[in-house]
DNA sequence: ATATCGATTATCT
DNA sequence: GATAATCGATATG
């Protein structure tokens, strides 16, 4: 039973979500290891033509710019992870595995690289336009995706494409601003027990404690043995 | 339930 | 030319 499933975000007549407000710039003007901690519970939106899809974020990453060689910046700057080095509360999208997308937020100061990648949400509102958009829509079902939940958004990749998350569209989208497709909001939620490991599925540096997630959450991504 | 493996391409050496 | 912050399919216990 995870916590968070019976806590619906109110919307108004605009269908715009009313209970929840955007995260401002400073959050995310902090060291990404208390961003990554401090983002779960927190809510990541799509507003495409009036059409809301929103998730609960369960699990994060935290990769910490120059001082970590399992992070894209560790190397410095290139046209790839540029948004990585700029002012804080940004999207970086990257392509990996020739398959998939991934969504991170940059962190600290503009000049100072780091950054927190989003592993797994709880899916709260949209699920069918995620279901279309993860290409699992069964037929005969009227619309409505009777398939486990956690096919929708437990992963980095399959959360990046319930979302219809790529780089054309959204790298260096501002995730501040409730005026951009893509945002991130702040709800009454009231927080469960965070517990910390290994990040998944890297070389370098993997011993660091540097993945977040929400203990006993279903939809934290992996086999049963990581929640 | 856990393990292994192939797919497929942007990016960097 | 090698590698990668993953996923889904298949095999096996």
């Amino acid at each position: 039973m995870s916590k968070g499933c019976g806590d619906p975000l109110l919307l108004d007549a605009d269908s715009r979500p009313r209970s929840c407000h955007p995260l401002g710039r400073e959050f995310f003007a902090r060291p990404p290891r208390r961003v990554a901690r401090e983002l779960l519970g927190k809510v990541l939106l799509r507003v495409e033509d009036g059409e809301i899809r929103a998730g609960r974020i369960v699990e994060t990453e935290a990769y910490l710019g120059a001082n970590d060689a399992a992070a894209h910046s560790a190397a410095g700057k290139t046209a790839r992870n540029a948004v990585l080095f700029g002012p804080p509360g940004y999207a970086y999208v990257y392509f990996i595995y020739g398959a998939h997308y991934c969504l991170n937020v940059s962190c600290e100061q503009e000049g100072k690289a780091g950054g927190v990648l989003f592993r797994a949400l709880e899916p709260l509102i949209g699920m069918e336009a995620m279901a279309r958009a993860r290409k699992l829509m069964t037929h005969g079902a009227g619309g409505h995706f009777a398939g486990d939940l956690r096919l929708l958004t437990s992963g980095p990749g399959r959360l990046a494409a319930a979302f219809g998350i790529t780089r054309l569209r959204d790298n260096g989208c501002d995730l501040t601003s409730p005026d951009s497709s893509l945002w991130i909001g702040e709800d009454d939620f009231a927080k469960a027990t965070v517990k910390v490991g290994p990040r998944i599925g890297i070389t370098k540096a993997a011993a660091h404690p540097l993945r977040f997630f929400l203990a006993g959450n279903r939809f934290v991504s992996g086999p049963k043995s990581w929640r």
